[in-house]
DNA sequence: CTCTTTTGATTACGGATGTAGTCGATATTC
DNA sequence: GAATATCGACTACATCCGTAATCAAAAGAG
């Protein structure tokens, strides 16, 4: 199932409240984002049509719930991503990251564990 | 510049091959693509008027070559979708590609000694 | 010289995407 | 109770993308 990266910003919110409707979602968004809520509402439409979002009505409105794991989706992006762009290689991406001071202190730090954990 | 994921297949072989023609990018293709050749002259026409591509007329034909270094796009696009799917950690994207077995013992070498680079 | 092939230029066309507007029904506010 | 705000459903529409087809000109085959 494909989300659109305009999409993927509903789901980001729903993810991390979900149960919430369409009003609530514009709110957090706004911040952000100036969208009008009726396209907020047709992207709401088109997650639902996808399935990737549940509805459940609370008397006239929708609440929305994600049906899929956040997690899932973002390795099943990940490793889509590393083989269009670094042909399924890894390292090549993190270097790349380095090289464009996209990893801060914590990122190394946090990527030498896992490294760590990894080699057990 | 926006390189759309079929473009991204002709700059490729364009990365490692500059300064060839259509003709010969369809051969390179033809093993993995079945993309008629007309479908890659739409492209590299559209790769042309987007700027990623200069053509240099060689008799009846052009041939091309990229205008963006390899290493320049695959910055900005790691960059771009860390930030759109880990909020701009590189950290977790490492994570859930080592957790979805995305990685290789060679990756993980080669990531091991990329921090260590990185550290000093 | 005529037929065929190849080339770049232009056009086609359906599906996805971003960004809403319209509409009919209901809930809410005076 | 009448005006207004809000909801979901449906429609709109330009742009991008994938995948070519058409066309006129030129080059090559015989």
């Amino acid at each position: 199932m494909q989300i659109a990266p305009a999409e993927l910003e509903i789901m980001n919110v729903l993810w991390d409240q979900p149960g919430i409707g369409a009003a609530e979602i514009a709110d957090v968004l706004a911040s952000d984002k100036s969208w009008n809520i009726r396209t907020i509402k047709t992207m709401l439409g088109r997650l639902v049509e996808k399935g990737a979002l549940a509805t459940e009505a609370e008397g006239r409105r929708y609440l929305y719930r994600p049906l899929v794991k956040r997690g899932d989706y973002r390795r099943k992006e990940a490793r889509q991503f590393v083989d269009r762009m670094f042909g399924g290689r890894a390292a090549p991406l993190v270097a790349h990251l380095a090289d464009g001071k996209g990893l801060s202190a914590e990122d190394i730090a946090e990527l030498e564990a896992l490294l760590g954990e990894l080699k057990k």
